[in-house]
DNA sequence: CGAGGTCTTGAAGACGATCAACAAACGTGG
DNA sequence: CCACGTTTGTTGATCGTCTTCAAGACCTCG
């Protein structure tokens, strides 16, 4: 049930059979979701941790005058609030982008492994690592990069994180995510983010059409990303 | 000797005598590092991770254009590259911005620490979720705000992280880095950077001179900022 | 006293935002 | 099955923020 969390701890480190039972166990209980469903809300204090096991979500933040930044995107596999284990209050909101199929796993239990498995607590305490790598370099892209490298950028790190959790074959992905969705995440207006996606079909580097996207030139789209994926840590070490 | 660690850990839960001892004898030495010195260079795979006593760091990314960007900035009682100790290689390097006091911590240490001492390991994690939490508040700043409302965001999260490891007083503080690298952090070019400076103080937000910044105008400042400290979590509570 | 770093100012131009409108696809209910 | 409203994608035109380039002032320090 939880395997797409188990494959993306294993593609960092070796996992012990009783440490799978022990996450197995962890999960209180999982449901469905629809899209645009609001998994948590900001300034709340949740009691427990939410899993991905389907779908895509997205981590937000409303300002004043109504704009939403996205600040990361996640997927199968991903344990999207699971620093709310140790922050308690949640300084944002997590919303779902397409139908989702979740696990909760309560704070307690989340103690709990801290308590008795050292190995298990430093591979989730990695999982919130992985994020906040992430979050380092969207913003080297944010602060630095054009909008064509940005785009170009993000559908790079989107097909590793889904090949990982075995959701991309030969850089071709399921995307069910609109182009404004993607503007909020790259900074950029809807009409931009129109824009940006034009210009990587014009150069011939991806396809997009019913949620399908294509990488047709993956050395070409990394080459205008300047993608580097040493971030994601796709390395199995001991952790 | 660690103290500004304590300090900033303890602003955020209780810490036993136990485990400010073993925090201490976890460091197995100091060193001075003038300003502009490489503490941890890209690529490197560290085996101890760095704490810093006194000054300013700062986390960055070297594009092939030449351009740099600053993801983080770093102040005392910050542990920099803790989580180089589970993510093994560094995507990114750490320069001091400013002479510094460090402390380093051996990877076995904190291996120590996660096996015997789980209390103190949450607290080790909850640091490197604090990171994380500011990441994901810069990268909302850098997607959807103007220059000034950066600027000013930056400087109140940096008057309250001083604050707490008593750095900042009265909403004053040293601040030894130049408006080059500030743009660097903030996504805009120094030029820019220098007169978004400018505009702050006719505002009459702030004064900024001779290292020394004081904010004039702290409501002000957060109003253009649209500055909400959630994110810093700086209520004390068990985590 | 000269050299280099930092700060400052002006002018030109680029990138992306905004506004407005329309086309296409989709889902829902009549 | 079609009618309809809504969402998503697309295009054009204008405007503004910020970048870039260039140069000079100021400061510190060897």
């Amino acid at each position: 049930m939880i395997d797409p969390l188990i494959r993306r701890l294993e593609r960092r480190d070796v996992l012990s059979d009783e440490e799978k039972e022990v996450l197995r166990a962890a999960v209180a209980s999982t449901r469905d979701a629809g899209p645009g469903e609001d998994l948590v809300r900001e300034d709340s204090r949740p009691r427990e941790s939410t899993l991905i096991l389907e779908g895509f979500t997205g981590r937000y933040t409303i300002l004043k005058d109504g704009k939403r930044h996205i600040s990361a995107l996640h997927v199968a596999g991903d344990f999207v609030d699971l620093h709310g284990f140790l922050l308690k209050t949640m300084d944002h909101g997590i919303v779902t982008l397409s139908p989702c199929r979740i696990a909760c796993v309560p704070h307690d239990a989340l103690g709990d492994i801290t308590e008795r498995y050292p190995h298990l607590t430093r591979l989730l305490w990695l999982s919130t690592l992985l994020d906040a790598a992430i979050y380092r370099t969207w913003l080297v892209c944010l602060g630095q990069k054009d909008a064509l490298a940005r785009m170009a950028h993000l559908i790079c790190e989107l097909a590793l994180r889904l090949e990982v959790v075995g959701l991309a074959k030969r850089r071709r992905f399921r995307l069910p995510i609109t182009q404004a969705e993607f503007g909020d995440a790259l900074g950029m207006s809807t009409v931009h983010a129109n824009r940006t996606v034009q210009e990587l079909r014009a150069r011939s580097l991806i396809t997009w059409q019913d949620q399908q996207l294509t990488i047709l030139d993956w050395d070409g789209l990394n080459r205008v990303a300047e993608f580097n994926a040493t971030y994601l840590n796709l390395e199995r070490e001991p952790r």
